[in-house]
DNA sequence: CGCGCCTGTAACCTGTTTGTCACCCGCCCG
DNA sequence: CGGGCGGGTGACAAACAGGTTACAGGCGCG
């Protein structure tokens, strides 16, 4: 798990790195906002701690950099009192952040609820209603019957369903979760997909009880 | 959009309802432990802001309660300096925490920001009046009745007007807003587009108490 | 090599949504 | 009075989106 940390006070970096690495994260380092944007394109980390105030480049406008690009969770260092530059920082796209001075145990378990959140812990819901999930064995059991074999791009999206249990997920959201790639033109792959999932999970496919079409997407019902 | 808000504090409680309601969202209060599991069971609403100190039961365990359930985002509130309260709270699976007092923007900053994180952020809060938006589900609610489904058309139409609620929209600005393009003679498909919205959302259609039209385009009436 | 299985593509069918047209009415104005 | 104008309505066709079937290429595996 690779957390990026960006900050110009280099003791306050040793400090953060120091408390991170303990705790068995991998640590990336940058001292001023250019780099910071170079390393997190060359090393892609997972998670991304900015100090506000950093030479060549904000923590603003590397927050904005990071966005155009990744969704990965972003904490932004503040100093106390400074509440433009929270609401700043949030409107930017950054996830958390934490007002210096801060404990090395705040700071850990903001970390972990963090990426607990971004679902890169296997704390992933795998649960639901009456699906449950099994990522190891890339099976789904539907109530008490057997589990059934899933393809791998059948888990992915089943499990984007399930972590959206109960609430549509566009058609574009799940293209994106599960290809990764092109936004635009593949209804067709999600149109067969959605197909085969039914075919496996729902008792009557003709007439759909879990994966029901939704407005603009989908949606996984759960009582 | 749906938030629940637990507070003991009624004139907090009030507060915090108000900044949200002003805003577009949906809010439901509760003012002790159990009173806020049980509207959270009954309503699901889509985010839930927690006070710790409430009778009956601490938001601790109120938190608890809902993440045997769900994922949805929970928001602590906590007295300053109560370091081994935060940590708890996000150790048990609060997203995000406020420490009182907080202002009603840095509130709404951090509302806006986890509905993101939680990927409802296509679901703006939009609601005025009677009238509420879904966008998620491209649904209306017009007061209490069952909500009514709507097209993609449809559902922009009324969100141009909706965010503008009360004030005339002008022909040209509707055009523009839902069809993005195109500049002349189209006059008659925001008249279709109209037509058509009415028969869904009116009482009766002919004589529109809602959906106004008004010099040089329409309103949407709220009293 | 042949055999499954998984994935991507295409074609077809259906119901829904959107665009177009023709016509209505009430109003203003010469 | 009659004609033009701006909305409102109903009917219909084109375009679209989702469900389904069929099939082909890719890949691992015996």
């Amino acid at each position: 798990m690779k957390v990026l940390v960006a900050d110009d006070d280099g003791d306050l970096r040793d400090l953060i790195g120091f408390t991170l690495t303990q705790s068995g994260y991998l640590v990336l380092k940058a001292g001023d906002g250019p780099s910071a944007v170079r390393r997190f394109e060359e090393e892609s980390p997972d998670l991304v701690v900015l100090d506000i105030n950093m030479p060549g480049l904000s923590g603003f406008q590397v927050c904005e950099a990071i966005r155009k690009r990744s969704r990965i969770p972003v904490m932004m260092l503040t100093v106390r009192g400074e509440e433009e530059d929270l609401v700043r920082a949030l409107e930017l796209g950054a996830d958390d952040y934490l007002t210096k001075p801060f404990s090395p145990r705040t700071l850990l378990a903001r970390v972990k609820a963090l990426l607990r959140r971004a679902g890169m812990e296997n704390t992933a819901p795998l649960a639901a209603g009456r699906v449950a999930l099994d990522l190891q064995e890339h099976t789904v059991s539907i109530g008490r019957a057997e589990p059934v074999r899933l393809t791998k791009l059948e888990l992915r999206l089943l499990q984007m369903l399930l972590a959206n249990a109960g609430h549509t997920v566009s058609s574009d959201r799940l293209l994106a979760q599960v290809w990764g790639h092109r936004s635009g033109g593949d209804r067709q792959l999600l149109k067969q997909l959605v197909h085969r999932l039914r075919q496996k999970i729902e008792a009557d496919p003709a007439a759909p009880a879990l994966l029901r079409t939704a407005a603009a997407g989908y949606k996984l019902l759960v009582e």
